[in-house]
RNA sequence: GGGCGGUUAGCUCAGUUGGUUAGAGCGUCUCGUUUACACCGAGAAGGCCGCGGGUUCGAAUCCCCCACCGCCCACCA
């Protein structure tokens, strides 16, 4: 077979592709024995694209995953997507927007089929984009958080925690999104600095700094800290505080949270619209006022003010303050953290709202113990610090979502739900009885409703490991199994062996993997998470796609071909944390491709027609033979080493160097003297005879390490090769150790 | 506010436990059309290894300080 003079990726990867993909090659070997190696992948969410991060990740994986399977091991890699419950729905939202629709104008059923057709749309295009990139996931194993089985796996997750005592429903001042109209985790808040006015306001008998005086009219009390004399003989006291809307009452107390060097050491405490107003609160039995509703807007209780947005209330409530002269002065450019929703960016607003928690101590204490034993390997290991600080200071895990795309949460009320969107003046003694709802993953019956509320999308992530895999499985499938003599999915491929993923995703995913592991299937999901580095632009900031520094990974693929931008991509990762992406090394990388290419040809083309027989061998008959045999072994030693470590750039430049600057320049140059053109009557026969195997051994050993680098044009290559036994497919060809 | 990471050639980065003249790719310059490849070959220029101290016979590498950039965590209102 004839090789173009130049190599078109294009055309090989259409080619090549189906047929591994057809070969079956994708799936766990049956045969094979060894420790499986099982990689779960991170699933993108339905939301869009894939960008380079998607690019990165998934190239490593599948470089580690081919080169397993070619050292003879039981290899899974299984591919799916994630709902992203939030995320796809605000992307839903906005293109309804723009057709002029609210998701409240469809409501609940039409809007959730919406959902469902988008998500069919952008799974298709991501699973056919990460084809492109030519990763050999199983895709006959493909899953999807929201699917039957999965969303099975999630309930029974919920009522074995609810069975165990660890799920509470109570009223709590949240997070809350005014535009998702949601409560929010935590860890799904994202803190941007912002430069703010810092109002000094006249209160009573103080003075004080408040950036936010409009929740002055939801006060119940002043806190000072304990040890602060300034205040000392006020604690405990009562006063009357002139407002806006006339006098109130608050109560002084005395509580460590405050800190007596800011403002004036003494803070207003408005418990139901901050989270540490919150805490102090309940430490001091005090009075809550609820006066911002669910749309970010001013309550009823709010006089003159009603039904203005917190900003609209702070203006107007700051002009009438001024005028009863209860302004003190204003600090300017006051620099605080503003809170935001990190899939809107809207502004956060605390509110009390009834929600669901997950209690966190116990279930993360095997967790932190599996971190700190190493049981679970961290790399690099720096983030092993960021998994424990998060565990070991963790808080309840608020679950429940007041959005409509994802998994209802398994709970029947019999007299309809008491709203966990109140608009009332809150009453933490009014929480519903036990009496009131049923767990079960089954409606219990005729006059029962289910929650409207859904889990957090990350509740469902967290199974991944093993509910891809089957869990929870049926005594059924089991025995069925068990008949055929094989073992389950779940029995053969639990624990996997690593999950790679970004830094941004250690707490939010990794770890609720981690301690979902344990409690579920009593082991560690994996033994080793590997963090890939995060891709910046040139000039170090963050791809985006609205700021218009992202760089789509098709684009790239179409231009370099889906070798170079891999062998790229590896190339860059080099231990650092961040990848300034350049594409300059895309462009070295399909040059070597080309190199790669063309080396081939000329080995064909001395070869001559010549069939390789017998086991393919390497014989040193001259200096040449001797130094390329050399610097072989050392640089498969090496590379080894390096991927072994995951120091993929360094493999990637190891193995560059030695194709083109050694085995090119150097030994192919020298095969021009030990094969000569023409052939000479008196030839050395050996010689050339030993030549031409050295040439086929050197190409067919570089070609089986660079394949899960860059499995394409490899591929294609080895089809090509005149060599006795050779394997159906390189995928399968036995490793060089 | 706490923690972590980065700072090496014009650009993107290597530099494994401290040890001769600090390396690669891209870019630049010079030369070269041989049986693969001009997406080629041979060669060259280009670096107070962020700043300032310290340890050492010897520091890009170890320690301390500072600066700038980035990330994670955080109930300073």
């Amino acid at each position: 077979m004839e090789l173009s003079k130049t190599y078109n990726p294009q055309e090989v990867e259409k080619k090549i592709y189906p047929l591994w993909e057809k070969s079956g090659y994708f799936g766990p070997n049956e045969k094979a024995d060894g420790e499986p190696f099982v990689i779960a992948i991170p699933p993108p969410n339905v939301t869009g694209e894939l960008h380079m991060g998607h690019a990165l990740n998934n190239t490593l994986q599948d470089v580690l995953v081919r080169q397993k399977r070619m050292e003879g091991r039981p290899t899974l890699w299984i591919p799916g997507t994630d709902h992203a419950g939030i995320a796809t729905q605000y992307k839903v939202e906005q293109k309804l927007q723009k057709e002029g629709v609210s998701r409240f104008d469809l409501g609940r059923e039409k809007f959730v089929e919406k959902v469902w057709e988008w998500k069919d749309q952008y799974e298709a295009t991501i699973l056919g984009q990460l084809k492109k990139l030519g990763v050999s996931c199983d895709w006959s194993r493909t899953r999807f958080t929201m699917d039957e089985g999965y969303s099975k796996a999630v309930l029974t997750a919920f009522k074995h925690y609810w069975d165990k005592g660890y799920i509470y429903r109570g009223e709590r001042v949240v997070n809350w999104c005014p535009r998702c109209h949601t409560s929010l985790s935590d860890l799904e808040i994202e803190h941007e600095e912002e430069k703010t006015k810092l109002y000094w306001i006249k209160y009573g008998p103080f003075v004080l700094a408040t950036t936010r005086p409009e929740t002055k009219l939801g006060d119940t009390a002043v806190a000072v800290h304990p040890s602060d004399e300034r205040y000392r003989d006020m604690v405990g006291k009562k006063y009357m505080i002139p407002g806006v809307l006339g006098e109130f009452e608050i109560t002084v107390v005395a509580d460590e949270a405050v800190d007596p060097a800011f403002g004036s050491g003494a803070i207003k405490v408005t418990p139901a619209h901050d989270a540490t107003d919150y805490d102090i609160s309940v430490r001091h039995h005090l009075p809550m006022k609820q006066i911002i509703d669910t749309d970010g807007k001013m309550m009823e209780n709010c006089g003159k003010y009603v039904g203005m947005t917190t900003l609209e209330a702070r203006s107007a409530i700051v002009a009438d303050m001024a005028e009863m002269e209860l302004i003190d002065h204003i600090d300017e450019g006051y620099i605080h953290n503003s809170s935001q929703c990190y899939r809107c960016h809207s502004v956060i607003e605390p509110i009390p709202s009834l929600q669901w928690f997950l209690k966190m101590t116990e279930l993360v204490k095997p967790a932190i113990e599996a971190v700190k034993s190493g049981d679970i390997k961290i790399i690099p290991e720096q983030y092993a610090g960021t998994a424990l600080h998060w565990m070991e200071n963790i808080r309840d895990w608020c679950i429940s979502r007041q959005i409509w795309w994802g998994h209802r949460l398994p709970v029947w009320y019999k007299q309809g739900e008491i709203s966990n969107l109140k608009s009332q003046i809150s009453k933490l003694e009014n929480q519903p009885s036990v009496d009131d709802y049923v767990v079960s993953l089954e409606s219990p019956g005729e006059g029962y409703a289910q929650s409207e509320d859904v889990l957090d999308t990350w509740f469902s992530s967290a199974l991944w490991p093993f509910a891809t895999l089957g869990w929870p499985e049926s005594q059924e499938n089991k025995k069925l199994k068990k008949q055929e003599n094989k073992a389950t999915d779940l029995e053969r491929f639990y624990p996997n062996s690593i999950n790679i993923t970004d830094r941004g995703i250690i707490n939010l995913w990794e770890v609720r993997m981690i301690f979902s592991g344990l409690e579920f299937m009593g082991k560690a999901p994996f033994h080793t998470v590997y963090i890939n580095p995060t891709v910046f632009n040139r000039e170090g900031k963050r791809m985006s796609k609205s700021l218009g520094t992202g760089i789509d990974p098709l684009d790239l693929i179409a231009k370099y071909g889906a070798d170079a931008t891999r062998f790229g991509l590896c190339y860059q990762t080099t231990g650092t944390p961040d990848i300034k992406f350049s594409e300059d090394v895309l462009q070295m990388a399909k040059t070597f491709m080309n190199k790669i290419w063309n080396a081939t040809r000329f080995v064909l083309m001395k070869l001559d027609g010549y069939e390789q027989r017998g086991e393919l061998k390497f014989t040193v008959n001259t200096d040449a033979d001797r130094e390329i045999q050399e610097k072989f072994s050392s640089l498969k030693k090496f590379y080894n080493d390096n991927l072994e470590k995951y120091r993929f750039g360094q493999a990637a430049e190891e193995i560059y160097h030695f194709f083109w600057h050694q085995f090119c320049d150097v030994y192919i140059e020298k095969t021009k003297e030990q094969i000569p053109f023409p052939l000479p009557e008196n030839h050395d026969e050996k010689l050339v005879k030993d030549t031409k195997d050295n040439l086929l051994y050197v190409l067919k050993n570089c070609l089986i390490l660079l394949h899960p680098i860059i499995p394409f044009v490899t591929e294609e290559i080895y089809q090509t090769l005149p060599i006795d036994g050779k394997k159906e497919f390189l995928i399968v060809e036995k490793w060089t150790a």
